[in-house]
DNA sequence: TGCTTCCGAGATAACGTTATCCCACGCTGA
DNA sequence: TCAGCGTGGGATAACGTTATCTCGGAAGCA
């Protein structure tokens, strides 16, 4: 049974049909050996199995899955892979812990790419999808959702659709960096973060003008939502540290906004207080060690699983929002004390 | 067509049949249709497409896949889902501008995992596996690839099988480490890197001595290798600074390793010049910035992707391992003079 | 011994696609 | 007018599994 391929001959995989061949029993016997059904009596068992391994047999999940209904796969569409992605990673492992495998898309924070990665996984009948939503609406899903599709979103909700999510508690998160900030002593705190179009940077935008307003602090000139880039970062900063009554503190609302803050501040790091939302690989070693709103990656991403297999066992359950709670990490940072006025 | 799941009426997806039956023709014009197969009547073309969005009709790519024989998917075994991993994302992107999605699956550096994440991808049928190698031998691949499979093994070669291969110029790359901390007047040079039972810490800790007993430094007491483990290189690098004539510069052999290293040194970190193969985010913001040997993440990706459909299209071609070339980048930490004898 | 019962194992029909045939139709040329 | 031919489109058989149905035979009981 050889193939000719670019003019070697190849081996054509062995099938179940093969194996049954060799084993000289029916191919129905074969599939129940190789599914572990109790009702094969032991010498065609380990018949089988020799035949199996003399072949190297190994099933073809695709037609398992075709003639099964199911995929046991779940999609995961997420912002980027290059970078660190401790909720994938917690994804990953609460998934193989129910048998089921990750395929993990990259949508690069680009719409298009988003929907073209979640359709791909909707022609490939994943059981269910986790996505970290880019796109500002996510109507295409509404179908898929209808036909009995759990999608769970993750970080931020899917607006258009109603689906399963799995949120960060954003507001109580600014409010610890706010709190601590202010228990050492700084009135005059800035906050710059992402886009107020996406959902992280609205909500935490407005959770920090609420802490202003709260305490009383000045609120002008001091919050800078926007893109996150190297250019729309410095120049809020420079804004801030200047004029007569600079700010002593920041809060940045994202890992990205925090790196370039700092690479913005250098050396002169130590000159201001900084707590950023969302810890990340070695923030312990920068000087001075950078304070954190942490989000608990591990427990999104294994509450994202936990809400799509429930989904999937039971479509009907109401929609449900989970709000994760964060933690500050006071590392040093957030702990300089405001410069006597 | 519904189906009673759970006890709520859901729609069953909608085969190619229902389309055909929507639009009016038979099952291949559908087939057709959805190909792009030039000999469909437009007005019939333009029915089934109106049928297909009627009915939200995605194809089923398993169904696809298996009467094909092919599954425009590759696999992706790699270390570590959880941090930044810029080679993924150059497989990803080289396989993406191909037509391949990819399957990425997490090792977590332990033999077992890496095996059953294989033998998963292969009973997906993928079309080909980027490997980044954990375990000592891959002999279990050996009938895989015998069946025409390609595999490309990145950042270390397989062992014990012939597979294609792409890899960083290690060697070069610490000559130019140890050549930068020379030239800025370091005599005394220590290397602390990974267990040479793992390939890259092999070659690394070779060209490392070699490059000491080129220049006729002193090699006893400044040679490293291990499991890298905060406790091990914390008590290298206490070894390496202490008695009469302690290290006044460090070569680090991986990222694990030089942020344990940068972690223990803490303030100190100034105190020694320090290179640090492979880089990472965040590299350029610490203080002093991190010199580093850059791997070239781009290339090795997009390379190994090369490399796969290349043997996918022949078979026969020889086995083949492409080294890469590493780039030196000067932040600083490289570059702290030696102190005067 | 003869009948029922039960259990293990084989034939066969799906699952949703695509590929191979094959036919019906309209057009051309003699 | 009819044979010949090209072309668009339909029936049908795979692809490699699993589920349903059926059947042969061994064991249990009177």
């Amino acid at each position: 049974m050889t193939d000719r391929v670019g003019g070697v001959a190849r081996r054509k995989r062995p099938t179940m049909r093969d194996v049954a061949r060799e084993a000289g029993v029916a191919l129905r016997t074969v599939s129940r050996v190789v599914n572990d059904d109790p009702t094969v009596g032991a010498h065609l068992v380990s018949r089988v199995q020799a035949a199996i391994s003399a072949l190297d047999y190994a099933p073809d999940e695709r037609a398992r899955q075709l003639r099964r209904g199911t995929s046991g796969t779940v999609g995961a569409a997420v912002r980027n892979l290059a970078d660190a992605h401790p909720v994938l990673s917690a994804v990953d492992d609460a998934s193989r812990a129910r048998g089921l495998a990750v395929l993990a898309m990259s949508t690069e924070d680009d719409e298009a790419r988003e929907r073209e990665a979640v359709l791909s996984m909707c022609r490939r009948r994943v059981d269910g999808i986790v996505i970290e939503p880019i796109g500002l609406t996510h109507d295409y899903l509404a179908p898929e959702i209808a036909a009995g599709l759990p999608v769970v979103a993750v970080d931020r909700p899917c607006a258009g659709v109603s689906a399963d999510a799995v949120l960060s508690d954003n507001a109580a998160g600014i409010g610890m960096a706010y709190r601590q900030l202010s228990v050492h002593g700084h009135r005059r705190i800035a906050y710059i973060g992402d886009d107020e179009r996406i959902f992280t940077g609205r909500e935490r935008a407005a959770a920090f003008r609420a802490c202003v307003a709260a305490s009383g602090g000045p609120l002008s000139g001091m919050v800078f939502p926007g893109v996150v880039t190297a250019s729309r970062v410095s120049t809020a900063l420079a804004a801030v540290l200047s004029g007569p009554a600079p700010a002593t503190a920041l809060i940045t609302g994202n890992v990205a906004t925090t790196i370039e803050a700092l690479r913005y501040l250098g050396a002169d790091a130590g000159r201001l207080a900084v707590v950023g939302f969302d810890d990340f690989p070695l923030a312990d070693i920068l000087r001075p060690a950078l304070t954190v709103v942490a989000q608990n990656s591990a427990v999104i991403g294994r509450t994202a699983i936990d809400l799509l297999v429930a989904r999937a066992a039971d479509p009907s359950r109401p929609v449900q929002t989970v709000t994760v709670p964060v933690e500050l990490i006071a590392r040093g940072s957030g702990e300089l004390p405001a410069p006597p006025a």
